[in-house]
DNA sequence: AACCAATACAACCGCAGGACG
DNA sequence: TCGTCCTGCGGTTGTATTGGT
């Protein structure tokens, strides 16, 4: 498909790797003033030589108040797996899951944290099979070991339909998913009735920055988040 | 101290799809 | 209906940091 955006882009010098301080205070400066209203237009009136692109994916990956930063928890790294379980690489998905974590962050981690203990796992269950001589029952534990990569592929069908179970025992929000058709898109159908207070609670935190309104100036983006931006602001200014 | 490999994470790229004229 | 514009997603790359020798 032809875009003149990013044509556009590829002609206009725009500068590319890591952001500096002043940069992000320019930025964090323009939204905080003006709001969010047009990526593409935004980097010149905010005094950035970057792409729209460049600027949203600052703004959403690293600047935006409500990133929560740090170690992922121990809940947060079960729900990860559970969804990617249920869901494969849906990670922005996945993400609006997990208030304060963005999409890039949840694919990072999965690549460098948990990809590698799922190898592991499998090895390790290989090892095992290779020692035991009960050929179904390693069969079975390789085959529940290698589910979490199969997934992959599994997620590809589209006329998938996933059913997760709702677990008594588990305190994580988990929902029952449906594969649409002629899409391949999720709906999420129905939750779990002990679980809808933090499921919902969940959904309503993450929504506010899904949605990625237009700000009208001086609005909700201001009160909420005032604090954070005095001191981004002292910091780089 | 110097080098190299592994790891972590920020950022970029290409594409799909929705909105709109 | 078609073309254009914009946004968002997932895959990939680049680079800084850390750990081992």
């Amino acid at each position: 498909m032809a875009k003149r955006t990013q044509r556009c882009e590829k002609t206009v010098a725009v500068k590319k790797g890591p952001w500096s301080p002043e940069e992000d205070h320019k930025l964090v400066a323009y939204i905080q003033r003006y709001g969010i209203w047009n990526w593409s237009q935004m980097p010149k009136p905010a005094g950035l030589a970057r792409s729209g692109k460049s600027c949203r994916l600052r703004w959403v990956n690293y600047l935006r108040p409500d990133i929560k930063r740090g170690n992922f928890s121990k809940d947060e790294e079960e729900t990860i797996l559970e969804l990617h379980q249920a869901i494969g690489n849906r990670w922005s998905t996945i993400a609006a899951r997990l208030p304060g974590r963005t999409d890039n962050e949840i694919k990072n981690y999965w690549h460098t944290h948990m990809k590698k203990r799922f190898k592991a796992a499998i090895e390790s269950v290989h090892e095992e099979a290779k020692g035991s001589g009960d050929k179904e029952t390693s069969k079975n534990k390789l085959s529940e070991a290698g589910q979490l990569f199969l997934v992959d592929e599994a997620t590809k069908v589209a006329s998938l339909k996933l059913e997760a179970t709702c677990s008594a025992s588990s305190s994580v929000f988990f929902p029952v998913w449906e594969v649409d058709d002629r899409k391949g898109q999720i709906a999420e159908q129905s939750v779990c009735a002990s679980d809808v207070t933090f499921g919902e609670l969940q959904s309503l935190d993450s929504q506010v920055w899904q949605q990625e309104p237009i700000f009208p100036c001086d609005s909700y983006i201001n009160h909420v988040t005032s604090d954070y931006w005095v001191s981004l602001i002292d910091k780089t200014g």
